[in-house]
DNA sequence: TATGAGCGA
């Protein structure tokens, strides 16, 4: 009868705080509010970079109107209500402890669930984040995603809980995918992504596989372009050339997804094609 | 070496 349930009581009005008498209401973790914890990752961000090698640090583009890049774009159209992020690439002994000790900084993490296999009781290598609000799960989206995992040496794999609503690629542009194999053992996505970016501005987005289980690189990788020209071009042009400290193999990429924008044809329809073309 | 991607038991 305090309060009602979705909406936000207005007792939450800032009120004159007695210093002497200053007590939490009933929240155990620190109440920050979201200006302040955004400045605090920002901090955190830097000091991070601040102990990185260069072509470790988080992509920063200094253009203003450059599309987000790969998962800044949120999944919520028309309403804020997801707040929750989907993890993987977790190793098995990485259980609900552990995430919940990398994200405890955020104060804003309101429950992890990690997926175990119900016969072995081992887990599955993903799970599910959920936050206060929608914001802090973009932010902490846009800001562990890609860095280093305590304790580890892989990176947070984070994208947005699907849960039926999908995520809108408000890319209308279709992807031109090349492959990259040969990659030295140390390649990640941002360095590969620092190789080809400078060259090809068109450059959406790399991805260097690993292996689920041992987090390791497989030591291929792919990289988007938003230009089949650039594809091309980046095609001849970087193969052999150098990342890390081994020379790259370029290939076309087999497409796992045919195209964002465009309407696939089906197997029906390319066989009445050809068919129609031999008629 | 090789063609990505994993969503709640």
């Amino acid at each position: 009868m305090m309060q009602q349930s979705g909406v936000v009581p207005p007792q939450m009005a800032p009120m004159p705080i007695d210093p002497q008498q200053q007590q939490y209401q009933h929240a155990p973790p620190p109440p920050m509010n979201q200006q302040q914890w955004m400045m605090l990752q920002a901090q955190q961000q830097q000091s991070q970079a601040a102990a990185m090698p260069p072509q470790l640090w988080p992509q920063q583009v200094p253009q203003a109107a450059v599309p987000p890049p790969q998962y800044s774009a949120s999944p919520a159209s028309g309403s804020d209500e997801i707040r929750s992020l989907w993890i993987g690439d977790l190793q098995p002994w990485m259980d609900e402890q552990y995430i919940n000790t990398c994200f405890y900084s955020t104060g804003e993490l309101v429950s992890v669930k990690v997926i175990r296999n119900k016969q072995t009781g081992q887990l599955e290598g993903y799970g599910f984040l959920e936050f206060r609000s929608r914001a802090t799960a973009e932010q902490v989206l846009q800001t562990y995603n890609g860095t280093l995992m305590p304790n580890s040496e892989q990176n947070f794999r984070l994208n947005w809980a699907t849960l039926g609503a999908g995520e809108r690629r408000t890319d209308d542009s279709p992807d031109y995918t090349i492959f990259v194999g040969d990659l030295a053992a140390d390649v990640t996505d941002y360095l590969l992504q620092e190789t080809f970016k400078p060259h090809y501005l068109s450059v959406k987005g790399t991805k260097v596989v690993t292996d689920r289980t041992t987090g390791r690189s497989k030591g291929y990788g792919f990289v988007r372009f938003g230009d089949e020209t650039e594809q091309m071009r980046a095609m001849s042009e970087m193969n052999g050339a150098l990342c890390s400290t081994r020379p790259m193999r370029i290939g076309p990429a087999a497409t796992k997804k045919p195209i964002g924008g465009g309407q696939q044809y089906e197997k029906g329809h390319r066989e009445a094609l050809i068919s129609g073309a031999c008629n």
